[in-house]
RNA sequence: GGACGGUUAGCUCAGUUGGGAGAGCACCUCCCUUACAAGGAGGGGGUCGCUGGUUCGAGCCCAGCACCGUCCACCA
C-alpha cells in the first residue's frame, strides 16, 4: 500500500496511471487478497474459471473485454465478503503451438520428423516455459485478480490424469470408439480436426458436366460435379428412383472416362432430379454425401487423394503427385481431349476450410476415435431447459439448445504430436486393447510388447474439463468442494459449442454437477472497419497499447461502456472518457481531501441543507443503479452511470456549490464529501480498481486497501425525494440564468444586478449563474422567471431584447402544441389521466411564463 | 437454404411497459475563475433504413421490402 502523501497529493495535478498501476498491483499481490484457502461451499463462495487463452496467445481486445467483466463481478463479490477465487491458466492449443514451434525448427532447417517425437515434445516444453505464459503476465496489467498462486495449464501432470479419466470413462460406457469413417481432413496440419473447427467459405468454381457411357449401350449418363478430379475414386453413378429418365439404367454399368473402370448405376433417394442433369456421380472416399451413399449401397471406398492432399498412386500414374487444384485441371484436360467433357460452367458455392491452417479441406476416410455425444448432451440439455444453468442474452439459449438436440459425433482424435496422447495401447501379439488411466507396461492378456496409440486428443476434449480439472479433479479435493460449481462464465459466442456446451456435459458426467450458474455471451469488439479484428487484417488494436496510452483503468472502463448485446466497433474515445474520469477523480479528490477538516466533525447523516442531502441521495440511486446493473451483466449501463454521477453531479454541481464552505472548514460538508468519496471509491473499484485505490490511500477513513473494503449497499433511508426536487429545481433555474446571461452576451466576468421576486432561491443559484440579487434600485430591463434583470452598463438592451423575444416565440410555440394536443378529444379520452394532468400542468406553465416574461 | 441480430446526430452507440428523440466524441461561441485546459459555461445538429397497418398518439407493436453482419446447413 502506497503511503499517504499530502505533498503528492498537492502536486500531482495529472492522474498517471503509469506510475501507479503497478506498484499497486504488486500491493494486492503481497496482500495475498487474490488467494483464498478452499473453505466454505460453493453456495457460499464466488468463483470464476477464466477461459484459458492459448499459450502461444497474446492479450487481444476480446480477452480484455472478457477479463474486464470477469474481474468487474469478482472484485465486487470479493469486496462482498464472500471468499473469492478466479483461476487462470492457459491451453496447450495442439495445432497451434506445434505449428509455432515447427516454424522455429524449420528456421534452423529442421523438420520435427528428422528430430523425432520425443525430441519435437521436448522443444515444444522448453518453448512453453520461455514464451508460454506472457499472456498471464499481460493479464496483470490488466488487473485481473486472478489467483496466480494458482496457475494451470492443460498439460499439468494432474491434468493428464483427468484427461485419461474421463477418456477411460467414456470409453468403458462404450461412448468412444474407433472407427473407419468420414473426416474433416486438413492438410495442412495434416490431421483429422472437427467439424466445429470447420469454416465454410464462399467460393468461385467451375461445374462441370461429364459424359459416362452407359456399357453396353449408345447412351450416356451426365453427370454435374464441381471436383472432377475425385471422379477417380467414383464407385456408382446414382440417379434417384423416381426418375423416369434413367429407371432403365439402374441396374446397369457405366464406363468411368479416364480409368475405363465399370461402375454401377445405383437409386438413391438423395439425388435431386431437379438438380444439374438428375445424375450424381459417387465418390465415397472424397465426399460426405457420396460416403453415406457408399455405405447404404455397399460400394467401395477408393481413395485417390492421400493425407498430403496430393493424388496418389491409385489416381494413375498421369495424375499421381499432383495436387488436388493441379489435377482439378489435369482430369479436365484430359476429359476434354477424350470428348467426355460436355460443359462447363461458372459455379459459386460454399466449401469448407480448416479454420486452424486455412487451408481447404479434404474429406478422407480414416481411422479415428470418435465420441458419441448424443447420451451426453441430453442431461446437459435438460440443465439449461430446466434453468440449472442460465444462458444469457436469452437467444443463445435457443441457439445453444438447437446445436444439442442435432449434435453429431465428436472427432476427438488429431494426427499432432502436441497433446494428451490417447490413453490406448495396442498389443500386436494378441491384438489386445487396452485403456488405461495409468501407463501399462505389458499386455494383460499375452504379456507381450504394449505400443501406444500414436494420435494426441483434440484440444477441446481437454479444456471441457477446464472448471473441475483446474480444482484437482478426479481427486476429491478441498478446491472442488469449496469452488465448484463456479458461478458464471463469460464467453465469446464463437466458443458457445466448442466449449461452453462441452463443459456444461463433462461438469454433469464427471463432476456430478453444472460447471456454472450463469453463462453471459457478451458482444465482440470488431475494429474500426467493421471488420473483426485480425492479425492477417492488420487491423487488430493492441489492448497493451491502450493500456500503455491511457492506463488500465480507461482500458477497462472503455470496453464496458462500448460492451453491448450487440457487436460493436471499437473507437478509443470510450477509452479516452475513462481515461478522463480517472484524472477526473483524482482531481476532485485532491479538492476533497486537501481541503477537509479534522475528522470528529458531526456525521454526514447530520446534514440538513437540502443540496447535501440531494447528493447523498443521489449517491445512494447510484449506488443501486449501478449494483443492479453489474449483477445483471449491463456493464454498457453501469459504467456510464459512474461517470455521469461523479462528473456531472459530484463535480459539476455539488462540488461547485459546496466549496464556499469547504473552504471556510464547515464540518458537515467534510462529512458529506468523505462519506461520498468513500462510498463512491468502493462502487467505481471493481471497473476501475487502480485509480480507486490510488485515491483511497489518502482517505482519513483508509484503514485497509479498498480491494477488501465492503462494497456499498444501497442506503434506502438517505434518499430523499423532497431534497432532490428542490435542488434539482435550483440547479435548473441556475442553467436558465447562465443560458440567458450568455445569449444576452453578458461577458461572463461582470455580475448581473438583479432583484427576486419572491423569496430567494438558495445562495448558490445567484453565486454559480453570477447573478446579485441583493442590489435592489434600478430600471428593469427584463424578467427571467422571478427574476428581475436590472438595467447596467454590462447589459446590451437589444441583445436582451432579442433574447427575450426568442423566447417568447419558443414559449408561443409550446402553448400552441398544449392547446392543440389538449383540443384532441381522442388525447383528452384515450390517454391515461396522470398523461393528460402531466400535459396540462405543463401548458399552465408556459402560459404563466410567457405572462412573466418581458 | 434456414435461424438470429442490426439499420437512431458527422462518428461510436443508448433508448425499460407506446405519451414531447439521448450520451460520449467531433463541431460552434465564450473563459487559463486558486481540483482538473485530459478543464468550465453556453449552443447548433436527427423524415429514428423504406412502404403500409394498428392507435387519440409509433424509434418502440404488426406485415412486407431493402441493405449490413453472425451462426447453422451433406444438394453434386
Amino acid at each position: 500500500m502506497t503511503q499517504p502523501d499530502r505533498k503528492a497529493l498537492e502536486e500531482t495535478t495529472r492522474y498517471d496511471p503509469g506510475a501507479v498501476e503497478r506498484p499497486i498491483f504488486d500491493s494486492w499481490i503481497r496482500g495475498g487478497y487474490f488467494h483464498p484457502e478452499a473453505e466454505g461451499t460453493a453456495d457460499e463462495n464466488f468463483s470464476v474459471a477464466i477461459p484459458p487463452p492459448n499459450v502461444t496467445g497474446a492479450l487481444h481486445m476480446g480477452h480484455a473485454l472478457n477479463g474486464s467483466m470477469q474481474d468487474a463481478l469478482v472484485r465486487m463479490n470479493r469486496m462482498r465478503g464472500r471468499n473469492t477465487l478466479w483461476i487462470l491458466g492457459t491451453d496447450h492449443a495442439g495445432i497451434a503451438t506445434q505449428s509455432v514451434v515447427e516454424r522455429e525448427l524449420r528456421k534452423e532447417g529442421v523438420d520435427r520428423r528428422e528430430i523425432g517425437r520425443e525430441a519435437f515434445t521436448e522443444r515444444v516444453w522448453e518453448w512453453k516455459a520461455e514464451y508460454g505464459s506472457r499472456i498471464v503476465e499481460q493479464y496483470k496489467s490488466l488487473g485481473a485478480s486472478c489467483d496466480y498462486d494458482r496457475e494451470r495449464f492443460t498439460l499439468d501432470e494432474n491434468y493428464v490424469r483427468a484427461v485419461r479419466r474421463a477418456f477411460k470413462t467414456l470409453y468403458d460406457k462404450g461412448f468412444i470408439y474407433r472407427d473407419n469413417y468420414m473426416v474433416n481432413w486438413d492438410p495442412g496440419s495434416r490431421s483429422a480436426i472437427s467439424d466445429l473447427e470447420v469454416e465454410n467459405r464462399e467460393v468461385s468454381d467451375h461445374i462441370y458436366s461429364i459424359d459416362y457411357p452407359v456399357a453396353g449401350t449408345d447412351r450416356v449418363l451426365t453427370v454435374a460435379t464441381v471436383r472432377p478430379e475425385t471422379m477417380l475414386g467414383d464407385s456408382a453413378v446414382a440417379v434417384n428412383p423416381a426418375d423416369d429418365r434413367y429407371a432403365d439404367l439402374i441396374g446397369e454399368r457405366c464406363e468411368l472416362p479416364l480409368v475405363g473402370r465399370l461402375i454401377p448405376v445405383i437409386a438413391d433417394d438423395h439425388v435431386d432430379p431437379e438438380f444439374g442433369t438428375g445424375a450424381l456421380k459417387i465418390t465415397p472416399g472424397h465426399d460426405p454425401n457420396d460416403f453415406e451413399i457408399g455405405r447404404a449401397n455397399g460400394l467401395e471406398e477408393l481413395t485417390v487423394i492421400g493425407e498430403d492432399g496430393r493424388m496418389n498412386d491409385a489416381a494413375g500414374e498421369r495424375f499421381e503427385g499432383l495436387t488436388a487444384a493441379e489435377a482439378r485441371d489435369a482430369v479436365v484436360e484430359a476429359l476434354r481431349e477424350e470428348g467426355k467433357l460436355s460443359a462447363e460452367e461458372p459455379y459459386a458455392h460454399s466449401v469448407p476450410f480448416s479454420h486452424r491452417s486455412g487451408e481447404r479441406i479434404e474429406p478422407l476416410v480414416s481411422l479415428q476415435w470418435f465420441c458419441r455425444m448424443d447420451e451426453l448432451a441430453r442431461p446437459a440439455i435438460d440443465a439449461v431447459e430446466n434453468g440449472d444453468v442460465r444462458i444469457a442474452p436469452g437467444q443463445w439459449k435457443r441457439v445453444y439448445l438447437d446445436w444439442m438436440e442435432n449434435i453429431r459425433p465428436w472427432c476427438v482424435s488429431r494426427q499432432l504430436w502436441w497433446g494428451h496422447r490417447i490413453p490406448v495401447w495396442y498389443c500386436d501379439a494378441c491384438e489386445e486393447t487396452a485403456v488405461s488411466e495409468t501407463t501399462p507396461e505389458r499386455c494383460e492378456s499375452c504379456d507381450g510388447d504394449l505400443r501406444q496409440d500414436e494420435d494426441v486428443l483434440d484440444t477441446w476434449f481437454s479444456s471441457a474439463l477446464w472448471p473441475f480439472a483446474t480444482l484437482g479433479w478426479p481427486d476429491d479435493t478441498a478446491d472442488l468442494r469449496a469452488f465448484y460449481p463456479t458461478s458464471f462464465l463469460t464467453t465469446a459466442r464463437e466458443i458457445l459449442f466448442l466449449w461452453v456446451a462441452r463443459m456444461i456435459m463433462t461438469g454433469v458426467e464427471f463432476a456430478g454437477d453444472v460447471p456454472f450458474r450463469d453463462v453471459y455471451v457478451h458482444s465482440v469488439i470488431q475494429a474500426r472497419d467493421g471488420r473483426r479484428m485480425s492479425k492477417s487484417l492488420g487491423n487488430g488494436i493492441d489492448p497493451l497499447d491502450e493500456i500503455a496510452e491511457h492506463g488500465a483503468d480507461a482500458l477497462r472502463f472503455g470496453l464496458l461502456a462500448m460492451s453491448s448485446t450487440q457487436d460493436v466497433r471499437y473507437s478509443d474515445a470510450k477509452v479516452q472518457q475513462g481515461r478522463d474520469l480517472a484524472n477526473k477523480m483524482w482531481n476532485a479528490s485532491r479538492l476533497i481531501l486537501l481541503n477537509v477538516g479534522e475528522p470528529g466533525g458531526p456525521a454526514a447523516e447530520e446534514a440538513e441543507r437540502p443540496e447535501d442531502r440531494w447528493i447523498l441521495s443521489r449517491l445512494e440511486r447510484t449506488i443501486a443503479e449501478v449494483t443492479e446493473s453489474l449483477e445483471t451483466y449491463d456493464f454498457a449501463r453501469a459504467a456510464p452511470e459512474l461517470y455521469r454521477f461523479f462528473w456531472s453531479e459530484l463535480c459539476d454541481w455539488y462540488l461547485e456549490i459546496a466549496k464556499p464552505r469547504l473552504y471556510d472548514g464547515d464540518p458537515t460538508v467534510s462529512a458529506v464529501l468523505l462519506r461520498a468519496l468513500e462510498r463512491f471509491l468502493a462502487l467505481v473499484h471493481p471497473v476501475m480498481p487502480f485509480v480507486s485505490e490510488a485515491i483511497w490511500a489518502h482517505h482519513p477513513a483508509n484503514d485497509g486497501p479498498l480491494v477488501v473494503h465492503a462494497f456499498p449497499e444501497p442506503d434506502e433511508s438517505r434518499v430523499d425525494a423532497d431534497a432532490e426536487g428542490e435542488t434539482r429545481e435550483a440547479i435548473e433555474f441556475t442553467g436558465r440564468l447562465r443560458a440567458w446571461r450568455d445569449l444576452a452576451g453578458v461577458p461572463v466576468a461582470s455580475v448581473i444586478s438583479a432583484r427576486f421576486d419572491g423569496s430567494e432561491p438558495p445562495e448558490f443559484v445567484g453565486r454559480l449563474a453570477r447573478f446579485d440579487f441583493g442590489t435592489g434600485e434600478g430600471e428593469v430591463l427584463a424578467t427571467v422567471g422571478p427574476v428581475q434583470v436590472l438595467a447596467s452598463e454590462g447589459l446590451d438592451a437589444d441583445a436582451v431584447a432579442s433574447r427575450i423575444e426568442a423566447r417568447r416565440e419558443e414559449l408561443r410555440a409550446e402553448v400552441k402544441r398544449g392547446e392543440s394536443k389538449l383540443a384532441n378529444a381522442g388525447f383528452v379520452e384515450g390517454a391515461p389521466a396522470e398523461v393528460v394532468a402531466v400535459e396540462r400542468a405543463k401548458l399552465d406553465g408556459y402560459r404563466r411564463e410567457l405572462e412573466e416574461i418581458s
